[in-house]
DNA sequence: TCTTTATGTAATTTATATATTACATTTGGA
DNA sequence: TCCAAATGTAATATATAAATTACATAAAGA
């Protein structure tokens, strides 16, 4: 699974910390989430699509590793 | 959160064991999601979606509460 | 170059998702 | 009514998400 949360952040020009404070979550959560070290949970996904104004589909994918 | 998996389900009349088979986890975990005992993460949030053919926002989706 | 801001990283801790095994309950059909 | 399938539930174990704290690095501007 992949994400593109760093270039949707690009898009709003906002900062990993701005983001983790709209979301609710630590900086280091959304650093951990954008460079894939771990898979967010389904909440945290929503919120951000959310935030985006994306879906979940839209800015998470399926690898073919998945 | 909360999801419409028990509705989606019903329309492809599949049972729990069936869907859990599909994507790869116990029956118990599609039920406890099912019945929002727990928040499932974002990879099998994406299972859920491709199988169904619908996205995630349209299976899960945020309340007050969140 | 110095300073500041943003990002990457690492260790430890805590909460919780998921597996596993097993049993109870419900539901629908024969 | 009986039986079987489907669903709900529970206990324990394991893996991992996320918080916390802290430090290192990179980049960009003064």
């Amino acid at each position: 699974m992949t994400n593109h949360i760093k270039v949707e952040r690009a898009i709003k020009n906002i900062t990993q910390e701005e983001l983790a404070r709209q979301i609710g979550v630590t900086r280091q959560a959304i650093n951990s989430i954008e460079l894939n070290k771990y898979v967010p949970s389904t909440l945290l996904a929503l919120k951000i699509s959310r935030y985006f104004g994306k879906t979940v589909n839209e800015i998470f994918s399926l690898e073919d590793s998945d």
